[in-house]
This record gives structure tokens, C-alpha cells and sequence, in this order.
DNA sequence: TAATATTTTTAGGTAAGCCTAAATATTTTT
DNA sequence: AAAAATATTTAGGCTTACCTAAAAATATTA
């Protein structure tokens, strides 16, 4: 039986490696799960006891194969739950994160296979990130900030790599959201600042903003 | 902030006093729980120093008002989960209880506002037991047990008293489920059998069985 | 009503998951 | 490469929610 806690690591593991590939530091963690680099430590050798990571001391953490399929199983639920409660209950963007954080824990695998068959298979979340599958295969998708575009060409809105209310709050206002046509009219070489079409009204952002959505091009 | 245990203290307790009406002893809660008496009282004592039971040394325990108000929540979040698996994600009666054991421990006033919606209001669960309302009130529900129906009577199913995975799998193999309609058709007075008319079927049933069945009466 | 049985509480312990402070490794700087 | 800074681990404690065994209160029976 895995607790919930052990859960919550295996899951923060995951989405630092995701992005560095490397060895996961202590300290990382204990900044992401806002708790001790002590507790951490200790909650490791749990895991790796457990055999669900691989751990050398003082040098960092990998999750194991089966630390690895049990991870992408809950971001798998995580993603899911927030799904539903965007496109069946009517929560916005930016309200559903801490409730998938409780859902994500629910065991059943009945329930978390049904719920997908009644979302019908989604492959992205609200956020536009990718849905694990059953067997834990993350589809891929080529995506790019939107600070990267070339000027004149068109993309599609994908998603965003920041999971701030603000933020998400603010991109609301601008009508953006999953799925949303973009084109790049202008960069402002002094901040590098855009100013983008979205549907027929023109919006001038900055790089904060632009480099945090992230899309996939339609026209070079 | 209260617990998951303390949770589940508060709908056990909610939970005996509903049949008895009376104060609830340490041991009932205990067999209920399945855990030691011993632990039972260790935290009622400390359910009573959050006010949210009124309890007796030695003589039992009841809930306080913020206690009756807290327990008919996780009442309402357990049985609208329940509807929720059963009439959207295609669950059958008899699978649910577990799932929405840990469902109804979520956090989110909104949330269970909005899957209420969602199910359009319901005022019963799949079980045929009434669902507390936001505000913490029951619906009442005149029912009786299928035998105690008269002969000729007609009645329509409520629910059932007994939650028995077999009980509900034999309910469902009879294609007797929530709304289906009934006429009593003879009782055998030796053992308190009774014939009862589904659809245009006859069936058979013991009195174990029909008395777990609620109906309410439809025609005398 | 006295003896016995049952129920409930108290006392003392355990595991999980957190904490702070101190010790030890590692990395960076000079 | 030695000193200083930073990261990590160890040691010792705390709280929650459980446990068993023993003591105390209540209920039952003779």
C-alpha cells in the first residue's frame, strides 16, 4: 500500500525530472512539497525501501520503473479529474488545481478508467498538457512558447507552463484559452514584448506572459 | 480543521443515532468502526473539546449542533458521489459504497455545490435514501418494507435497508432497481414468503428479503 | 445486595510524517 | 588546496490515530 504522502513525492519526483532528467535534489523537493530537506530525506529512504526510487545519498533521486508507472498514474488521474471539473462541472482554468490535488488520490482504478470513457478519452487537460494514458504513455506533443513565434506566423494555443491564478485570471481577460488562434504581429525587440492577433482584436503582452503559453504552430 | 478520521467518527455517529435516536455507546461506535474501544474514547474526547459532540463519561456520546450539521455534509457529499457514479460513470448499485467512502471526504464547498447541479438535483441516492440538502435538511420519505405491503397493494421501490453486495446483486438479477414498480400478489403465512409481481414476471421471495426492501405505496 | 460479567476508560506503546538543531558531505570561492 | 558556504543527513521530539493490557465504572445475575 502506498500513503498519500508517499504519493505527493513520488509525483514531485516526477514533474522535476521531467523537466531536468537528472538526478532529483533534496532540496528541490523540499521546496516543492513546502516542506523539510530533513523530512525529505527520510521520506526518500521510505521510497526507496518501498523500491520505487533509486537513491544514492547525498546525491540525489530517480523514481524506479515501477516508481515511474505509479507516478504517471496519478498525473494521469490528476489530469483527468481536472478535465472533468472543467468541461462537465463548469470550473474555470485557474479554480481547479487544488481540488485535483485531493481526487488525484482516490483508489479505484474502476472509477479513474470510467471517468475517462465519460470524458471520452481526452487526450490534454484544461492546461493543455498531455493525459497519461492507461498504460502510462504520455502522448507527445511539439509545442513552443509563444515567445518563440516568428513574426506572421500562426499557431494554436496548447497550454502554459505556469500554474498561477493571476496569470491564468489575466489570460482569461484576454480571451485566451485551449484551442484559441494566435497570430504574431510585432516584437518589441527593446523588452521583447508581442503584440498578437487574437481572433479580430490585436493585444500587446509582455515576455513574462508570452513565454508561459505555450502553442503549436500552424503557418510559418 | 477536522480530520478524515474525525470524519468518519461524526457519520458513525450520525449514522447509529439515525435508528436509535438515543446516545450512541462507546462500543457501537467501535464495531461500527471497526477499531477498539479504547480509541473510540480517545477521540471523542477530542470531537468534545472541538464542540462537535456532547459527551458523558461512561454513559455515551451525541452530536452537537456544529457535530449534526458537519455529519449531514459528509452524508450529502457520500450520497451525491454516489449518484454520481452510479447515473453518470454507469457504476452498479452495488459497487459504489467504497469509492464514495473516500469521495465524500473531499474538500470543496464548491465542488459538491456543483456536481449537485450537475446531477440535477437529486433528491435520492441510487440506494433510494434521501439526500440532505445544502442547508443540512433531510427529506422525509413515508416507506415501509415490501413486507409489510397488503396483498393486492401496489407499491413502488425506494430503496433497501441492507447494503450486501450479494443482497444487491440478487436485487438486480430480480431486475428490481430504484422506481421499478411492484404489486404484492400472495403471502405464504408459514414463513412469511411472499409472491410479488415485477413487470409481468412473478417472483418468489423470502422474507429476508423483502424486508430489506423499502417501497413506498402507490395504490392500496 | 453481593458477586460476576460487561463496558468503558486510563496507561503506556507504536508507526507515519512532520519539525528543529547539530553533524557531516559536498561544492564553491579565495 | 584550504577555507567558507551550501546541501544533506542524523538525532531527538512532536502529533495523530491507532493498539493491548489493566483499572474503574456500570450492569446483570444469583
Amino acid at each position: 500500500m502506498i500513503t498519500l504522502s508517499e504519493e505527493n513525492y513520488l509525483k514531485a519526483i516526477l514533474s522535476i525530472n521531467l523537466d531536468t532528467k537528472q538526478l532529483v535534489s533534496t532540496n528541490e523537493i523540499a521546496n516543492l512539497l513546502d516542506t523539510s530537506a530533513a523530512s525529505v530525506t527520510e521520506m526518500i529512504k521510505k521510497l526507496q525501501e518501498k523500491k520505487l526510487v533509486i537513491y544514492e545519498k547525498y546525491r540525489g533521486v530517480k523514481l524506479s520503473k515501477s516508481g515511474t508507472i505509479k507516478a504517471f498514474e496519478i498525473l494521469r488521474k490528476h489530469r483527468l479529474w481536472e478535465t472533468f471539473l472543467v468541461n462537465k462541472l463548469d470550473f474555470s482554468w485557474s479554480e481547479v488545481h487544488d481540488v485535483a490535488e485531493q481526487l488525484e488520490h482516490i483508489k479505484s482504478e474502476k472509477l479513474i478508467n470510467k471517468l475517462d470513457c465519460f470524458l471520452n478519452y481526452p487526450k490534454f487537460d484544461p492546461h493543455g498538457e498531455p493525459i497519461p494514458t492507461k498504460n502510462g504513455i504520455m502522448p507527445s506533443t511539439k509545442r513552443i512558447s509563444l515567445s518563440e513565434m516568428e513574426i506572421n506566423s500562426k499557431g494554436i494555443i496548447m497550454g502554459v507552463s505556469l500554474d498561477d491564478k493571476e496569470f491564468l485570471d489575466y489570460l482569461t481577460k484576454l480571451k485566451i484559452s485551449i484551442g484559441t488562434k494566435v497570430t504574431a504581429i510585432e516584437r518589441i525587440t527593446f523588452d521583447q514584448s508581442m503584440k498578437i492577433q487574437i481572433d479580430s482584436t490585436i493585444e500587446h503582452i509582455s515576455e513574462d506572459v508570452s513565454k508561459n503559453i505555450l502553442i503549436k504552430i500552424t503557418k510559418k
